[in-house]
DNA sequence: TTGTACGCGTTATCAA
DNA sequence: TTGATAACGCGTACAA
């Protein structure tokens, strides 16, 4: 007792104070194979007395695997990548496994070692890099599997789910429509992002299918604050309604409005994407598509549990959203 | 190369193939000893023919440590654990460690086993466990040290650190006694949580101080939609202003005040405590305690290198807030 | 059913 | 400076 404190017990230590052999422990602590009862009985009384627990590291060297799963995002602080992590996390556990988070700091540059260097500690990869540039991505692609790319559809072999923000976009697009607008202002994200070049497709998709309808397109960014600074030259634009890159732009447009007093949807119509909480406590409450982003860290890992297993990637998995009518759409001015 | 693809080359690949023993191969890895030039560039062309990787498993084993911390959070959809987790993982990466987390989903009793259970895997824990039973807690603090205390005061020899949430709501009622507001509505987060009990005891100390104030104490929850609900029942209690848990109940509030027309700051002043991002936007702009979280985890961390560095404890850390003041709060009605 | 012996891939010790 | 060799703690064929 007053050197088991200061030293863990082994399963040495245990096989010895409980007189057998170290193989007997393992299989009574794995129940992989059948043992005498008193022995179990026995054995399993020393554990306790000695308060022996695996070690995990040996664990993993000698199977091999470490039950653990790497993801890694560009920004902890973004809501998606924050649902996103929710969603693999407690999906993960249902099967034994656990996350190990690296945040990249939206520094493109570094996701590559990132992602290289988070996968080596762990059996695969979650990858969210929507900024990551291919030669980078390919090498990763190389190294790093078992792994399932989020977010950014790529042409390879390689299982990957991704939300359909082009779909989402042609929701909002439609629904403007039908409320008489012809036009539109698009708030992008990052012109380099992934998704934003999703949202882009439906937004090119939208103007085929509305003729007359003219969608302008700027890139403003992806945060609260970008879509308060962006106010006052959408007042200018002469557009009737606004399609914001997510919630984040449109809430901050929505307050920078109140703010000004300018009416929505009397005469301006905003609409967001990605339903996070918040939308529903906007003033006025916010029209939004509301996208399961848990769903998206679910799939995620369905997916890498099917690689782990050796199983072929099948196809790609695109989570649509449903359009949520609140206040913050009307008919066109 | 053809089975080099299938099975990923070990440091006893390299040795063989350079023609030096795996000892040699280990130091040019780790520059702990001096080689000799012309080996350190053969090695490290071998190195780069096979790809070589050092297993990360097989050095922590060796090592004995796995350069990885675990993090246990209640819920990882809650901005607060959010914060903490982002601080931590991006301090802990500046020193080489990644964090490996856990999400309980709000069920005090698997905390424990949750705690232990990434514990081990990994060199130390940074717990947040505010509903955690005391018998549990101490449990864990005997099984999973090194390991930081994340808001949650313990009397206990042990690194912790704690946002001070009781001198957040002095400030809050100091704020609103300047203001003239003598009858209050404090509306709590979960009585059992120990970030309301310290709120609480801020709420005592403003009686104290304040004398004629009476603050009426409720538990309504700790999410928007906790503060959507009670809208109704703060109306009917004839309070001049509200002290809400945090700015999630705050916003929900504001909201539902906003839809039924009622004045704020003009018939109900609203204050929060967090200073979310969302404060800077919701209707009026929320008046509410900075309080910087993310502070919170890199604190968290510094305590927990200490403690991985053999240190003795030091005093508990508390983190405070300071007032920002912006337009959901004004003179009693 | 149980024990022996080896392998997992690395670092560290000690001679040479 | 280099190379055997012994840990690190566990799982598991294989033999008994």
């Amino acid at each position: 007792m007053t050197e088991a404190d200061h030293r863990r017990a082994t399963i040495g230590d245990v096989a010895r104070s409980a007189g057998v052999s170290r193989a007997t422990v393992s299989r009574v602590l794995n129940g992989r194979s059948t043992v005498d009862a008193a022995l179990v009985a026995r054995v399993e009384a020393t554990i306790a007395a000695l308060e022996y627990r695996p070690s995990e590291t040996a664990r993993n060297l000698s199977l091999g695997r470490t039950n653990t799963v790497a993801l890694v995002v560009p920004d902890l602080g973004n809501p998606m990548f924050q649902a996103i992590l929710r969603g693999a996390t407690r999906a993960a556990a249902e099967d034994g496994f656990q996350v190990l988070v690296a945040d990249t700091q939206e520094r493109p540059e570094v996701e590559k070692r990132a992602a290289i260097d988070a996968r080596r500690r762990c059996d695969a990869l979650l990858l969210c890099a929507p900024r990551m540039n291919d030669d980078d991505l390919a090498e990763v692609l190389r190294q790093a599997r078992p792994l399932t790319i989020v977010n950014r559809a790529v042409d390879d072999a390689v299982p990957q789910v991704a939300m359909d923000y082009r779909h989402a976009i042609r929701l909002v697009a439609d629904h403007l429509a039908g409320l008489g607008h012809r036009r539109i202002l698009y708030l992008g994200g990052p012109i380099t992002s992934a998704s934003n070049q999703l949202r882009l497709r439906g937004i090119d998709d939208a103007e085929r299918e509305h003729p007359g309808m003219v969608i302008e397109r700027r890139e403003v960014g992806s945060s609260l604050d970008a879509g308060w600074e962006v106010t006052d030259d959408v007042l200018e634009s002469g557009a009737t309604a606004v399609i914001a890159y997510n919630d984040l732009v449109a809430i901050g447009l929505l307050s920078r409005l109140d703010d000004l007093g300018v009416a929505v949807p009397g005469r301006l119509s905003v609409v967001g994407v990605d339903d996070i909480p918040f939308a529903r406590f906007s003033r006025p409450h916010l029209t939004t598509v509301s996208v399961p982003q848990d769903e998206l860290g679910t799939a995620a890992w369905a997916q890498l549990r099917g690689a782990l297993a050796g199983e072929a990637p099948g196809e790609a998995v695109w989570v649509q959203g449903r359009l949520v009518e609140r206040h913050s759409t009307g008919p066109a001015a």
